[in-house]
DNA sequence: CCATTCATGTAATCGGTTACATGATTCT
DNA sequence: AGAATCATGTAACCGATTACATGAATGG
């Protein structure tokens, strides 16, 4: 009988939540959860199988006439506790892997034009993200007119990931501006091309203070 | 036959900057690198076999008397068409799969001040990280005093990416932190503990105003 | 003496994605 | 009429890690 995976920890931690059947636990896993981990419904009907098995999840069958039968999962006390047990147990950092600067660390062969393009549009990608947190975070903080909801509550934890979202997006997208005003720069060399935006720069990282890529 | 993989590209970028042996590519998919892309050595052999295959990559023996022979690969013409098409070709943004954002989803849960030493630890790792770039970052820039290296050259690319980490590793840091200051000052409730650094701030998640990578 | 570096491979396992499989109800 | 939603499973495949396998030279 082996360790709980992670993807068994993020479904104790949405039944600790709430309880649900695996369906539900799936589209959690798509859309709000979905920005830090996900998994498909072929993975998910196994893993809590698993779970029952070790007796951290129970199910009980709600018959339905519309709709298909369903097997509501809840977490059980040992759940629980193995889940608090994992939050703050240790943790390797994991390895970056990341494709997108692996095509930074070759694009001195590309052509520049092109690979500017590419940058623009994945600064472009992060910034209709951050639009999406941003539309989270204010039904998160509605009610309480922007104070940040007290530790110990759900409503905390998911903002805390909500927020470290907003600003990795940021920062990400930044850079791709960056590495895009370079590339033009470069592509543009000295002839009538202006390019206010597109100078090198002291190492600031200046974004170009434009409306935004669209 | 089917596509390159992503590791293909990886070890095509590596041979584009310097012809080695699979061995020199699995060092060099350790450390610098490494840093956004990694492979074991269980994992490159097969794939040079499969870019020569391919024609992307040729090899000749070199044989040595104190060491084992090696097979020291090069990149081909149309291996270097190839990689350049690559780099500015489409490329989905994967989703995010982190797992201590996974326990802050359940930080809730958990010990507040255990919970803190865990946020703690990941930013000094970060931070850790970050002394490494710095070093990198003077070899790189050292001989131009700070000048970027004009991009259409290998070392512009190993720069960009080295700017990418060292952003990338401040903003996540800096998050670390406030989680640690939130949790710690809700774990001292109400008591003597002032919590200097662990404002909340307005909900807009402002970077740290640090000087910018350099 | 033991660990590390150099050097190249194969095999087993694991987590995750894609595809296969079935079937009713509701919405466009 | 066709797509999407609800609902639950299995099988095939793929990328990556860990372990198995071998062996000489160097350094602490």
């Amino acid at each position: 009988m082996r360790d709980v995976t992670t993807l068994g920890y993020a479904l104790l931690g949405l039944l600790a939540r709430r309880a649900g059947s695996g369906y539900d636990l799936a589209r959690e896993l798509r859309r709000p959860v979905g920005y830090f981990w996900q998994a498909r419904h072929s993975q998910i009907y196994p893993e809590l199988a698993r779970l029952e098995a070790r007796g951290l999840v129970g199910h009980h069958v709600v018959e339905q006439d519309d709709r298909p039968d369903k097997k509501v999962y809840a977490i059980t006390e040992a759940g629980r506790a193995a889940l608090r047990a994992w939050v703050t147990s240790e943790l390797d950092t994991p390895p970056v892997r990341d494709e997108l600067l692996l095509r930074a660390y070759n694009v001195w062969l590309a052509d520049p034009r092109a690979a500017a393009a590419l940058f623009r549009e994945h600064a472009r990608r992060h910034e209709a993200q951050i639009a999406r947190y941003r539309e989270l975070e204010a039904q998160l903080l509605d009610p309480t007119a922007g104070i940040v909801p007290p530790v110990g509550t759900p409503e905390f934890a998911a903002y805390a990931t909500l927020r470290q979202g907003l600003s990795r997006r940021r920062e990400y997208a930044a850079w791709c501006h960056w590495m895009a005003g370079q590339l033009d720069a470069a592509a543009g060399t000295q002839s009538g091309a202006a390019d206010g935006a597109a100078s090198p720069e002291s190492a600031g990282g200046a974004d170009p203070p434009d409306g935004g890529p669209r």
